[in-house]
RNA sequence: GGGCGGUUAGCUCAGCGGUAGAGCACUCGCCUUACAAGCGAGGGGUCACUGGUUCGAACCCAGUACCGCCCA
């Protein structure tokens, strides 16, 4: 490509499509296992096939983007592999709301028709998905894409199963479960979110005379199912009534009253009523008491016990039975609203009901403490280091994960029961024996999305990819699913693949939040949809917004303002690169000789080089970000790009060697912002090199040779000089633009053999012979004398002056003030105390020459 | 109730013992032939509060207040 063909201004739509089809047709995201080269492997946490790409995927995927597209400039043997998982419960609710658009459930069509069209409603679904990740830029390995409901992963997830059976850690228990009434389905005890609700506190009478009881309860209509008061032993006010009956009203039942360790006498009467069949806390007490469960509830929440209130729903019978309470006036006290914390379906948000049922549960004792020790003796590591403690919390106490959905869209249970009730766990090779029939339930999805990290490389094979690949190097998710999927992971991985865990480290990242730190929510109206920045923004800007946020693990605040900034930043490189190219920037190594500038941006580049490598390290994306944006800026294109106009209008050699640096800092620069804004870099490279694409050309070296203290303090100078004669200028009303004659004295100082430079960024003329200065400066020991071509504003100047002239006592006064402190040079280091000293001595130059240059302000 | 994190410029956040920073927003001046999606200059902060440690604290320690998250 030619410099004039470049626009003014990027366009991210006219390069985005067609850079990343050229990308994939070249192959360049494939992964190999019999690549010789070092393994870097990340697996690409799965999106629910049902869902779309909000911008939490994006921040999610720009990231594991930028790691990869590193890791594979750094020349290792990279995969990023992508998938989806099926999503059990979200996807069967869509396809039996599309259904019951046209009146029909689930059951009309039957077990396997319905599969079938849960099947179809995927193909839709994933493939928006896939489309949304080619937008982003997403480097994947489209070649070994899997789907948690894939021949291969549902081999493993048998396999898995069988194995965990046959090693008695996986039970089937009638137990008391989370129950969605709406799914229709058991939940585990993490799809439950647990959130403060306004409810009612009712406190009913049983019994009369001497053996009444008061019990306090929120969900009155459970009395109904109630088969015994409890106490607590040692509480004197219920001694006496112990190991008596009371009447349950309404029913005229006969219950017991038990003494159990578990009740508080401090909460309420001191007295509860145990609902076995109702109540995960009722349930125990009953086992310890050996309690009847009496369910009075169907699948629904629908009351089934007979009598006024069978056919109620839950809800509609609460009321009923406190009303018919109170007429029998059994209601001693009720407290209305009363705030307490009530279990959602985190699918539906239905108001979830324990419910006594037979289940499938595996028994993740050794597996926790497996994948909490992985984690203790750093064969995993957790970053930020902060988040392990949630980790360990949750798997060095984790209850028993019930795993038994009763959905059709998921992984049966490879569970068959002969005539006899004989139970065979059928493993993916094993023969099912004749006449029996499978378990109707599936797995949660969990189950299957817990062995990504292998199944997805073609375990329970032996695959190469499975030996070059695993463990993976990195996992990057949100800290929300630590637990949800982060834990099973690891629990799977140690398990199945004898002690290696499935990453060498877990990397979380936040949330994405709106500009004040909001969360995103529909009906708040905040939601940024990604897509829409990628098409108005583009998708560089819309991941360098992201990344410049994300800091490890703290969420991440954006909005418009900042994605129209990251779209300038763009443009900014863009024109940056454009302009190199019209000088005639070439990048075939560096010449021989180097001017101060020259050497100056290089020794900058090779430290942002460095600091570059070492905020990878730790996943400090925001610290990457900021500084190339930084040197990208602030220092190439805001005085690099200044200095080698300068250098190349002066011609010969000078100016061939200048294209050379342009070319080689371009080159540089633009293949460390490649992993972070990967589109408009590669058609900048592309130009500047002449090369087939940035995405396989080599990580920039940090090279400690090119650092150049002396040209940094040279070119600093040089930068304060101008800096302050700008001000001077703008205190003065000077026009950017306008040319006035000036006097410089320069020798004896780091700016002497920058004259010419200074002059035209000043736009500082030469002193003729009728020079007649109406300004001087003093810049340090520097003095510029100025015609400003006019009175000059003394009333400004004299501002300024003032202003820098009390900084300057200020810091006269605070440094005096530690060289006096006896303590201070005692025991302070001797390097602080240098710098102290070097600090009074320049507050002492520095007021002597704002105080002369004050006293030589005319007076008005 | 238990735990974790936070409180720094108008907003979002860096800084984590030795001169308070960035982006955006704001003010002023500029279409200075790479870029107005830009250039130059500028204003703006008792670093939540109270004590302590230290020659020295935004930074370390203790407590308080408020905010957020996770778990029960």
């Amino acid at each position: 490509m030619t410099t004039p063909e470049l626009p003014t201004q990027y366009a991210p739509a006219d390069v985005e499509a067609p850079s990343y089809e050229r990308w994939v047709a070249a192959g360049h995201f494939g992964a190999s296992a019999v690549d010789g080269r070092e393994p870097y492997s990340i697996v690409l946490p799965p999106p629910n096939v049902t869902g779309s790409l909000h911008v939490g995927h994006a921040l999610d995927h720009s990231i594991q983007d930028v790691l990869t597209r590193r890791a594979r400039m750094q020349g290792n043997a990279t995969l990023w592999l992508p998938g989806m998982d099926h999503a059990g419960i979200a996807t069967q609710n869509v396809v039996e709301r599309e259904l019951a658009k046209d009146g029909l459930s689930r059951h009309d069509l039957g077990r396997e028709a319905f599969v079938n069209r849960v099947w179809q409603w995927k193909e839709e679904s994933g493939g928006r998905i896939l489309g949304q990740m080619k937008k982003l830029g997403d480097g994947v390995d489209w070649s070994r894409e899997r789907f948690t409901m894939d021949e291969g992963l549902s081999r493993a997830v048998q396999t898995i199963f069988k194995r965990l059976f046959d090693d008695g850690l996986i039970y089937r228990a009638n137990r008391i479960i989370n129950w969605c009434p709406r799914c229709l389905t058991a939940l585990s005890d993490i799809e439950v979110e647990h959130q403060e609700d306004e409810g009612e506190l009712v406190s009913i009478r049983y019994g009369d005379g001497d053996d009444a009881i008061v019990v306090a309860t929120t969900r009155a209509e459970t009395m109904l199912g109630d088969t015994a008061v409890a106490v607590h032993p040692s509480d004197e006010r219920y001694a006496h009534l112990i190991g008596r009956e009371v009447e349950l009203p309404l029913t005229g039942r006969r219950i017991p009253i038990v003494a159990d360790d578990h009740v508080d006498p401090a909460f309420g009467t001191g007295a509860v009523k145990v609902t076995p069949a109702h109540d995960p806390n009722d349930f125990e007490i009953g086992r310890r008491h050996d309690l009847p469960s009496l369910a009075i509830m169907d699948e629904r929440g629908v009351i089934t016990a007979h009598g006024p209130f069978q056919g109620l729903d839950r809800f509609e019978a609460r009321p009923a039975v406190v009303a018919a309470l109170r007429a029998e006036g059994r209601i001693v006290a009720e407290k209305r609203p009363y705030l307490h914390s009530v279990g959602h379906c985190s699918r539906c948000k239905t108001v979830v009901e324990p419910r006594l049922s037979l289940q499938w549960f595996v028994n993740v004792s050794p597996l926790a403490k497996a994948a909490g020790d992985a984690v203790r003796d750093g064969r995993t590591r957790i970053h930020p280091p902060e988040l392990a403690k949630r980790y360990f919390d949750w798997v060095d106490d984790m209850h028993d994960w019930c795993i038994s959905r009763q959905l059709w869209w998921g992984h049966r249970i490879p569970v068959w029961y002969g005539p006899e009730g004989e139970v065979v766990c059928v493993g993916p090779d094993d023969e099912i024996p004749e006449g029996y029939t499978q378990d109707p339930d599936v797995l949660d999805t969990w189950f299957s999305s817990g062995l990504w990290p292998f199944s997805t490389l073609g375990w329970p094979e032996q695959t190469d990819d499975l030996k070059k690949f695993y463990p993976t190097t990195v996992l990057v998710t949100g800290y929300d699913i630590l637990f949800f999927w982060v834990a099973r992971m690891m629990m799977f991985g140690l398990y199945a693949m004898d002690g290696q865990p499935p990453f060498k480290t877990v990397a979380l990242h936040g949330m994405v939040r709106d500009q004040f730190g909001k969360k995103m929510s529909k009906s708040f109206g905040n939601v940024i949809d990604p897509l829409d920045w990628i098409e108005r923004y583009g998708a560089d800007a819309t991941r360098f917004t992201l990344l410049r946020g994300a800091n490890p693990g703290s969420d991440v605040a954006i909005s418009e303002d900042w994605a129209a900034g990251s779209r300038n930043f763009c443009n900014k490189i863009w024109n940056a690169t454009r302009f190199a190219l019209m000088n005639g920037a070439v990048s075939d190594g560096l010449p021989e000789e180097l001017t101060a500038a020259d050497r100056w941006i290089l020794s900058r580049l090779h430290s942002v080089v460095s600091l570059v490598d070492t905020a990878f390290d730790d996943f400090e994306f925001a610290k990457i970000s900021d500084s190339l944006y930084h040197f990208a800026w602030d220092e190439v294109c805001d005085w690099y790009l200044e200095l080698a106009k300068i250098q190349i209008a002066g011609g010969g050699q000078v100016a061939e060697n200048t294209k050379r640096v342009l070319g080689h800092v371009f080159d540089a620069l633009l293949r460390l912002l490649h992993p972070l804004i990967p589109f408009v870099t590669e058609e900048l490279w592309r130009a500047v090199t002449g090369k087939e694409s940035i995405v396989v050309a080599p990580w920039p070296a940090h090279d400690p040779a090119l650092a150049d203290p002396g040209a940094e303090s040279e070119i600093e100078a040089v930068q304060n000089l101008v800096t302050e004669v700008r001000r001077f200028r703008s205190d003065q009303g000077l026009k950017p633009g306008q040319r006035v004659a000036a006097r410089l004295s320069l020798s004896g100082t780091a700016t002497a053999a920058h004259e010419d430079a200074i002059r035209s960024l000043l736009r500082l003329d030469p002193s003729g012979e009728t020079f007649t200065p109406t300004a001087r400066l003093a810049v340090g020991t520097v003095i510029v004398e100025i015609d400003t071509a006019g009175a000059i504003d003394v009333a400004a100047e004299r501002k300024r002056l003032e202003k820098d002239l009390a900084v300057a006592k200020k810091e006269q006064a605070q440094v005096t003030g530690k060289l006096g402190n006896e303590q201070f040079m005692a025991k302070a280091p001797d390097d602080v105390v240098a710098k102290v000293r070097a600090r009074a001595a320049q507050a002492v130059e520095d007021i002597a020459r704002l105080e002369a240059q004050l006293a030589s302000l005319p007076q008005v």
